[in-house]
Order: structure tokens, then sequence, then C-alpha cells
DNA sequence: ATTATAAGCGTAATAACAACACTTGTCAAT
DNA sequence: ATTGACAAGTGTTGTTATTACGCTTATAAT
């Protein structure tokens, strides 16, 4: 290996993805187990290494498939992480991604050739992590807090109808704060992406709730 | 070669820098002309292929440096171009940052041992640019013009005192529209990046404007 | 019927943004 | 020295977005 080939080769691409969910008022995070070198035994966030025949999107969601076989996920990129040392194999940067599921509808979390397990962490209670995923993931749940003011990326918890006291809670428990009822309301019919359905959920001796859903076109926020 | 092999290996990282200028309310981008293959004689954005020992941060001032003579410029990282095909070679993943730099102060564009020429280009007659440098292009003056609005990034064109009339002419040109001069004025002293020198310039036959100067401490804005 | 609970609805105060008109300091022409 | 042209400086008003907060209403349990 000539000088030049030290300098350029043997480097490769992680895609990373933190996949988020909320129950019961808890944000927590899918972690997988490593059971290979390096960091065996440690938690990690879903990914690997991309493949030379896909792009960036496509090997983060195969990444996905095969370590937690989660499928049909929308996730959306927000970083790259290149610390010359982040990995100790080879040169590795991480291109990253957030995504957000219902923990209840996901269909097995099955042992897999690399990875021993997953599992469902609340976010405040994060072990170390392998690589560096405990930076990704700190900068993931910024971006998440960021995407969920404007965008759709909480439909997949909400496939069907819902009510706004359900989804503020979801909002709270992503935001880490509490939000104002009557303002929130406000907000979200402003921004124009749920609909009324006209229907309202009966259940526990409280006034019934008004249903809504998620409108199916999503319209993009002009910068200016 | 095995089939794994073919799967990752022979990956690379390239750190690409858009970098910016404004002349005469012309906004202009740095480009170099490359002297080997692939893309011979091509113009192309400055950079190339991150080392193994550096950051990528780093490795996208020391391309910059390489291809132009700059350094000692300010550069944000924006984005990740990752599609199957964007390089004919191999499979690479370009990390990408804008900057922004006085053209006057500019020491010396030289020839390099990979490009034979740099020179800056209005962004309105960019030429068909080698690998996906035209798709990085757009996004990045995208990027330019969203942190124009909070940051210091500007600060370059004027290391020194200016007036709010030509700092105004420079926010003109990069967002190619005309701004409301007494909003602007508002908008610029409410931000708390720049500040009163107490001096004034005077030169045609107009009234003198005030100069002011950017400020020393830059403070992050909040999300929330 | 009464009460507790959480949902729904409305309004006032404040802050951010947009639109717009007049005054002022200099040079050049007279 | 007066006047005109020019671009810089400044202030006000209307609109919209955000925040804070109070009252009413539908249900189940008693």
């Amino acid at each position: 290996m000539n000088v030049k080939d030290k300098l350029y080769k043997n480097q490769g691409i992680h895609v990373i993805t933190a996949i988020f969910t909320v129950e019961q008022g808890i944000t927590k995070v899918l972690l997988v187990k490593r059971k290979n070198e390096p960091f065996l035994g440690d938690w990690i966030l879903t990914g690997g290494a991309l493949y030379n025949n896909e792009d960036l999107m496509e090997g983060a969601k195969r990444e996905i498939s095969e370590k937690t076989g989660i499928k049909n996920i929308e996730i959306y990129q927000f970083g790259v992480f290149g610390r010359v040392d982040r990995s100790p194999i080879m040169r590795m940067v991480a291109v990253s991604y957030i995504g957000v599921i219902d923990s209840k509808r996901v269909e097995v979390l099955r042992e897999t050739l690399r990875t021993s397990n997953a599992d469902w962490f609340p976010i405040d209670k994060v072990p170390p992590l392998g690589y560096d995923h405990n930076e990704i993931l700190v900068e993931a749940l910024k971006e998440l807090q960021k995407k969920i003011v404007s965008s759709t990326i909480l439909k997949s918890l909400f496939p069907g109808v819902f009510s706004l006291p359900e989804l503020q809670k979801v909002y709270e428990a992503i935001l880490g704060m509490k939000l104002d009822r009557r303002n929130f309301r406000k907000k979200m019919l402003s921004l124009d992406l749920i609909e009324d359905t006209g229907e309202t959920a009966k259940f526990e001796g409280k006034k019934p709730a008004k249903q809504y859903r998620f409108k199916k076109k999503i319209e993009e926020k002009k910068v200016f």
C-alpha cells in the first residue's frame, strides 16, 4: 500500500437511523444489541454499512428492515458524523436519519445475523451506546423536535383518527414540555395538516373528543 | 473479490464546498477546472476526497486551500449527496459545505496539481458542472440564503466597518430580491449581530452613512 | 340532581412583520 | 448662497402570529 492508498483507501459509509416511538407519554428510541466485534454486546441505533448498489435512504431502510423487521417506515435525513476515530475498524462516515413508528404496530423484533436483540428505550434511560451513537441520538432528538412542528412525521403514530388531546400528549412527550390546550388546537388547525372527521370518540367520564385525521396532501412551507 | 466485497468495498467520501462572493450586486461562486479524468476539462466546485487522518471539515478546508490557495475560510456543513452513480470511478458520498469570502481579498487563484484554473461565476451563468455539482450548488445557494438571515456568515465580506446600505445590497444580491430599507435596518439592529462604531463615511454627493461592524460574540438562537 | 373531569371555545395583550412618507446631509449646478 | 438631486436616516400604522388566560359543556360516577 503506497502513501496515497493510506490516505484514501478503506473508507466506508454508515447509514444510521434513530427510530422513535411514544408510549404513555414516554418518548422511546429503538436500539439493537450487537453480537459481533466491534462493540460486541453494546446497544446501538439501527443501521450499518451502505451497499454500493443502493442510494443512501434505500440503504438506511434496508438496514432497518434487516435489523428489526420494520418495513415501510418514512425516514428523514438530518446530519453527518465523520470524526476520524468514530469507528475502530476503518474510516466510516455516518449519514443519519430519524423516523417515527408506532411500537404497537411493529411486526416483530427478531434476532438477526448481526444483532441479538432489539428493544425500546426511554430517551432518558439510554445506556452508553457503541460507536458515536449517543452523540447521533442527541442530534436526532433535536431534529425530531424541529420536524414535528410542521411536518406529518407523526402520521405513523396516528394512521387512523385521533383527538387533539391525544396528539398533544405526544407533542408534549417529544418536546419535553407542557403545551397550552387552546393554543395547541389553534396552531394545529391553522397548519392545515389535519382535518375534522365529524365524528367523536367517547370513553371515560369525560366530554367526548372530536376525531381528526392527517390530510393526504402535504404542502411545503415557503422559506420566504 | 467475493460478494461481500462487491457490496462494501471501494467507497469514498468527497468533501465539497460552494464558496460564494458578492461583487457589485452579483452573487458569484468559485469554480475550478479539472485537468484529469473523470470530468477532464469540466468546471466543478472546490473539493475532493477526504483523507483518512482528517475530520470532515478539516478535509474540506484542506481541499479549498489546495485547489484555490484560500486559507482561514469559515465553512458550514449543509447536506449529503450520495446517488449511486454520482461518481463514475467508484462509490463516493459527498459531504457538502458553504462558505463566503471577499474575492478582492483572495490571495491568488493558482494552478494546482489537479485543477488548471479557478474563477468566479455569477450564479445564473454557471456552466454544466462535473459530477452532481450543479445539484449541490442549487442546495448550497438555498442554504446560504437561510444562513445570512441569522448568522455572521457575511462577516468575511465586511471584516472592517460598513454601512447598512452596503450590507443591504449584499443581502439583496444573495436573496435575489429587493428589501425595504427601513425594515432591513430595524431587523439587523434587533438581531444583535452588529454594532455602531460612532463613525460615518462620506463620499459622493450623498448623506454620509453610519459605520457599523460585526460584533465579536456570536449568540446562538434558541429553537424554542 | 350533583360533582368531578377533561374537552371545547373565545378574547385580550403582546410581539413580529410589512407597508409606507417624510426629513436630513452632502455635492454640483446655477 | 441658493437650489436641486440623491441617497441616507428615522417614525408610524396596520396586519399577523404568538402567548396567556377564563369560561362553558358533555360525559360517567355518585
